[in-house]
DNA sequence: TTAACTGCAAACCGTTTGCACGCAT
DNA sequence: ATGCGTGCAAACGGTTTGCAGTTAA
């Protein structure tokens, strides 16, 4: 999905909720559309911040939240006690993170999720979302 | 294994590793050891609390570090900003976490080791622990 | 008009840390 | 003897929240 076509969606869909479509929350999700992979909301406080977009960071927190509940962000990890998202506009995958230098390797397998779907059945479990990630060290760490 | 092979090991280990094999260290241990599924840090801090054993939190707290890097115990997920461990002398699992009661109900797939391996190898990634968690709805909550 | 939203600063809460004293080795 | 471990209380840092003023609908 490109990027006017997810805000447009964005758009739609906050007002659809019965919440209300702000400049602010605009300009957030702007900036997580222009991040290339994983951040937190520490980094995209300092992102906008830089940008002289003014938001504060009580509203940036508040926006994650309801991009997280209308399923345009995921929370990837909870690392050293802080929370890492991703953009959620491309298709599942899972993690590989290096636990040297951080870099986080994404992969996706079809075998694992089916077998994964397996499994649930076995134990009447209603699967709606699942992470997987593998730590390690990476080509260039080891 | 047993408990008190469990505490033998523990204190084997402990000494190994140039630390001190302290009363707190064990009465701590020991109460993890008497916990069956998951924890987290405050609720032992309160079963320490609750059978007047005297030790502090700072103490838990570092201990637990120790416990970790040891191999004692696994941090398996932090939610809600709080960190959960479980006792690591069971064979390697995975979990189904149903996301209304919060039930953690644990798996093993060799099928899914052997697909991650693999996809290690395409990586050249060195794997060195997983953690594989699927978020639902358990039987009873559906 | 009015319920939602925002910014601010303070509160929160799990976790970490500096320090002086204590104890395992 | 000595250096690691402990308890205490304060600090930390990410996140949440109460409140008064603002704004989208």
């Amino acid at each position: 999905m490109n990027r006017s076509r997810a805000i447009k969606e964005f758009k739609e869909i906050i007002k659809k909720s019965g919440l209300k479509y702000t400049p602010q929350r605009e300009k957030i999700f702007r900036v997580i559309l222009s991040t290339k992979g994983h951040f937190e909301i520490e980094d995209l406080v300092h992102r906008i911040r830089s940008k002289n977009i003014d938001v504060s960071r009580a509203t940036v927190y508040r926006t994650l939240d309801i991009l997280k509940k209308l399923g345009f962000v995921n929370e990837v990890i909870k690392f050293k006690n802080k929370t890492i998202y991703e953009v959620a506009l491309k298709e599942h995958h899972d993690h590989l993170i290096c636990r040297k230098c951080g870099k986080i390797i994404e992969f996706h397998s079809d075998e694992i999720e089916q077998l994964q779907n397996k499994i649930c059945e076995e134990y009447q479990f209603k699967p709606e979302f699942h992470r997987l990630e593998i730590f390690g060290l990476c080509k260039d760490c080891q």
